[in-house]
DNA sequence: ACAAATCCTACTCACATTGTAGGAAACAAA
DNA sequence: TTTGTTTCCTACAATGTGAGTAGGATTTGT
């Protein structure tokens, strides 16, 4: 399951990229637009924001927008970012990698083999689409 | 991630599958050779023989054996049976379908738009995996 | 100074996952 | 027919995670 968090940071970056102003948009009217809860949608943004997706403005006139141009901004950041390893189970994950405490061995597993192709193909999803392809209906 | 659930079932189907005897084998002998719980993996079993891909034989001499052939048993069954629906949200599942409460029009939706994807390159690997396919070193 | 916005941490609540307990039912063999 | 072995089935407990809330600190424009 994807979570929540995860879907609706892609609908707030979508809704930066698609409104495309110059100022800073604040969180508030991402949350209406969007039907997210403000407070819920603050951590997210800022979750974003320390990983170089999103830039923000604090006080008065403040918001958030887009660090860098829709088709710079790739679904792998996003989702490693708000929902973490894209491969289904550690042992497969390239930036999450964990050994199965009971699996003896990686390379005659099952799991491991099937869970590498599922996670490749994934992987190629993620990679081609930038939040550009997402706005573009 | 990935359930223990889903891990265990399909290791302990790939047990069946590679050792590929006359006679049922029983629970606790699947469940030290992979290192699962016997209760829980009990449980798992019990699940995959209701879906039909395993069968049972209850009393002394009595355990599970697959109910059709290595080649005849695809992911998908499995996955759908254990782990729940293949796509990542309900809106674009094919077999589990529900509709967003916060998304006014799925046509518009970048989640959407993206997890269809994800959704179709995972379920071509799922479909693409016999049984016999993930013992096969 | 004041108001508007982000920033940040801690907390609560509900739910799913993982695993356990204990017995009922079926079956084979003595 | 008794006994032991196995699956069957339900209920329960422990743990962790996701989702959302509360409340204030900080920054900034007017």
């Amino acid at each position: 399951m994807l979570s929540k968090k995860t879907k609706y940071g892609i609908k707030a970056l979508t809704y930066l990229a698609k409104t495309n102003k110059e100022c800073p948009v604040q969180i508030s009217e991402i949350a209406e637009n969007e039907n997210i809860s403000v407070k819920f949608l603050e951590r997210i943004l800022l979750e974003l924001r320390k990983a170089g997706v999103l830039d923000s403005k604090k006080g008065k006139g403040g918001g958030y927008f887009l660090a860098r141009q829709p088709k710079d901004i790739l679904m792998t950041d996003i989702i490693r970012t708000l929902e973490g390893p894209i491969a289904m189970v550690p042992c497969v994950s390239l930036n999450f990698y964990k050994k199965c405490d009971d699996c003896p061995d990686e390379t005659v597993c099952a799991v491991n083999k099937l869970m590498i192709q599922v996670r490749d193909s994934s992987l190629a999803v993620f990679r081609n689409n930038s939040l550009e392809d997402l706005i573009r209906s």
